[in-house]
DNA sequence: GTCTGAAATTTTAAGCTTGAAATAAAAATG
DNA sequence: CATTTTTATTTCAAGCTTAAAATTTCAGAC
């Protein structure tokens, strides 16, 4: 497993380029629509919908960093969220007991309720959205993008 | 529905969910990527990338509304990354003959000699970034993108 | 011509996002 | 212990992004 050579001729470097456009396209096409459903749905936005997922997963709550480490986003990113969500009664944040630097939040009660009607409309609408593929060419395509994904390292979770 | 619980009754539902957190994770390791090299090796970011890329290819320049429904962003969002591009001299606005409303943009020489440089260097990139793809799953996983997003709704641009 | 409505663009307010700097507390070192 | 380093989080400045409102101009109806 050696690096490639980097010809500008490369037709293998071609062949990526074309299907990173594309990952590009449906990523953009299907984001703006489920952020455009859940903003009139919902009143709500994707980094939201993010953040309210990855706790709704982990009920004990997390750790501003862990959530940070698992969505990929930085550290401020986080806090201005969960800052949002805090007000809006959402979720909360708790002192951990002998490390007075980190915080724990977890979904209020409030946001359990919210997030479960969120997640039902969302994953309708996920299905609907990638319609255009069958089931078998999903399965694959999840199962290739598994293996890339192993490969470029840095896979926290997956089920 | 449980804590825990966020599965449906429905399995293609689940399968398409499946796809769609692997396409959001790919997306996100590869743009993260390309964001840190593209900031580190050339100072720009990736929607001036995009703006870019888009007049290389346009030569005779385009509108900004063009721009904006190409790259699939707001017309808002274009005027200021134009306004900065323009303000580092990569590329300029134009009159429109008959048409006072209408601006055109389009690169400057200095533009089109950068954009060339980081183009380049973003192709390799994003093949070694997908490297983890054999050629046969680049090209299929391609073509499967590429009927999703005929149906998905109406696609404008190449092949 | 004048009006009215549509089109192209910019502006605005709010939120998202990053990388870097600042705080604060824990852990390690001597 | 005191000092240094690392870790967890927030703050900050700059840029990205959107939806909605505001501007300016065009085009058609009268």
């Amino acid at each position: 497993m050696k690096p490639q050579d980097q010809s500008s001729a490369d037709p293998a470097s071609k062949e990526h380029l074309r299907l990173w456009l594309r990952l590009l396209k449906i990523n953009r096409l299907v984001e703006a629509e489920l952020r455009e459903r859940l903003r009139l749905s919902f009143g709500t936005t994707l980094p939201r919908f993010d953040v309210m997922s990855a706790l709704y997963r982990n009920p004990k709550g997390m750790k501003m960093s862990e959530l940070s480490r698992l969505l990929m986003v930085s550290n401020g990113n986080v806090t201005g969220i969960v800052d949002r969500l805090t007000e809006d009664g959402f979720m909360l944040r708790e002192a951990v007991p002998g490390d007075r630097r980190a915080a724990r939040v977890r979904l209020t009660r409030n946001g359990i309720a919210e997030f479960e009607r969120q997640a039902a409309a969302h994953e309708e609408w996920v299905s609907e959205l990638l319609g255009g593929l069958s089931p078998e060419d999903t399965r694959r395509m999840a199962d290739d993008l598994g293996t890339a994904l192993t490969l470029d390292r840095k896979d926290a979770d997956d089920a």
